[in-house]
DNA sequence: CACCTTTGGTAACAGATGTTACAAAGCATA
DNA sequence: TATGCTTTGTAACATCTGTTACCAAAGGTG
């Protein structure tokens, strides 16, 4: 079950009544780091609610060319799926597990008639869409304004933050997918990081020393 | 009055009740080019609804340097004014008349009460958020994937959309301000564009011809 | 017209990022 | 150990973007 898990991060937003809704109308689904949530194009059929883990959300471009957004993390939903599934429309995103994560399904038409009835549901819906939007902005601000060297840092420690660990695993190649660059770039940078005492370096492993 | 432009913008979505307390507790504003409305950091007191005209909202990082972010055009509000106004926190962003524009602005006590109550206001905020969340996309796009030669032809191409005139009137300098870039690097871009017969260009005066 | 300000053009250079190519190191497995 | 694959390091170079400096053209004003 996950009852206690739906309460310790939900709990305290919606209440009881909906709380029963969604236990009795919501699915678990468990997924493995790297596995795929939902796919661009797709049409959305069910709501995620994040109870652990992280899931990070990427963009893609005509020519397959990636690009990270942000993590979304455990009491977060994804706004985004949440319009695309109200108004029918497919998804303008991509959602890959990044760690080992437990997430509510609610289906779609549910969601419809819970909107109408449940206040609490409606301020978590327009507070999540605020927060995913200052999300969004930060993306910008960084896309804008930072050179890739401080874009690459702050990627690691983001990383970092929401797998809670300071040791990152993964290649530069992926990294570099992420931020959509070369993985050239990606070393070279990285050893400078190294240089500066900011990161330490092994075959698969960062680790992260200025959080 | 602005009845008749209410109807026309807004009669087809909002439900008649809400309409005549839109008119009731609304009021008019005009505004001209350049003309400042929300500025980073003020609270905002007051829910814009766009009858004509249009706005380009703007971000700025630590040091001042600014960014497009996208245009308003009629018809649309500012979502994030919506949820700033709700939470009572602080504006993310700069809003700036691009055109002449009217604005009818719904004070928040208002909005709160009115959410309550108005399914189609509800409907209208959430599609607001939907959209605006499209265009930041768009923007990431934009800035992730693009090389400054396209962005500026986009940007151009955008800027005659929403001014409904094929001339702009503007200069390199302010251009890079909007792009984030020097006016010396604009000025190299449009004369390629001009080469390449996308556009001509007379002192404060830039025709975009592919449209 | 003479003078000044604003705006735009261009060269020359610097730095950041992207690309290609190849070597070396780490790891797994026969 | 020998072999092969994955991952990382590095050089050399191309390209894009940003910076500085200076001049020229356009327009306004006396």
């Amino acid at each position: 079950m996950f009852k206690e898990a739906l309460e310790q991060h939900y709990g305290f937003l919606f209440e009881p009544l909906l709380m029963k809704e969604i236990l009795a109308y919501g699915s678990l689904k468990k997924v493995a780091p790297g596995q795929q949530l939902i796919e661009i194009g797709e049409i959305i059929s069910h709501m995620p609610l994040l109870l652990s883990g992280a899931i990070k959300i990427m963009r893609e471009d005509d020519h397959g060319d990636e690009l990270l957004l942000y993590f979304i993390e455990k009491g977060d939903t994804c706004a985004m799926s949440f319009s695309c599934c109200m108004g029918g429309t497919k998804s303008d995103i991509r959602a890959v597990a990044e760690t080992d994560a437990e997430i509510i399904m609610v289906p779609v038409a549910q969601m419809e008639q819970w909107m109408a009835k449940y206040k609490t549901l409606q301020q978590f819906v327009l507070d999540s869409y605020h927060a995913r939007m200052k999300e969004l902005l930060h993306t910008v601000d960084t896309l804008a304004f930072l050179r890739m060297d401080d874009r690459l840092l702050k990627h690691l420690q983001d990383k970092a933050k929401v797998t809670g660990d300071d040791h990152i695993h993964a290649t530069h190649q992926e990294i570099a997918y992420d931020l959509h660059t070369s993985r050239v770039v990606i070393s070279r940078l990285l050893k400078k990081l190294e240089n500066e005492g900011k990161i330490s370096m092994h075959r698969n492993d960062i680790t992260v020393i200025d959080l």
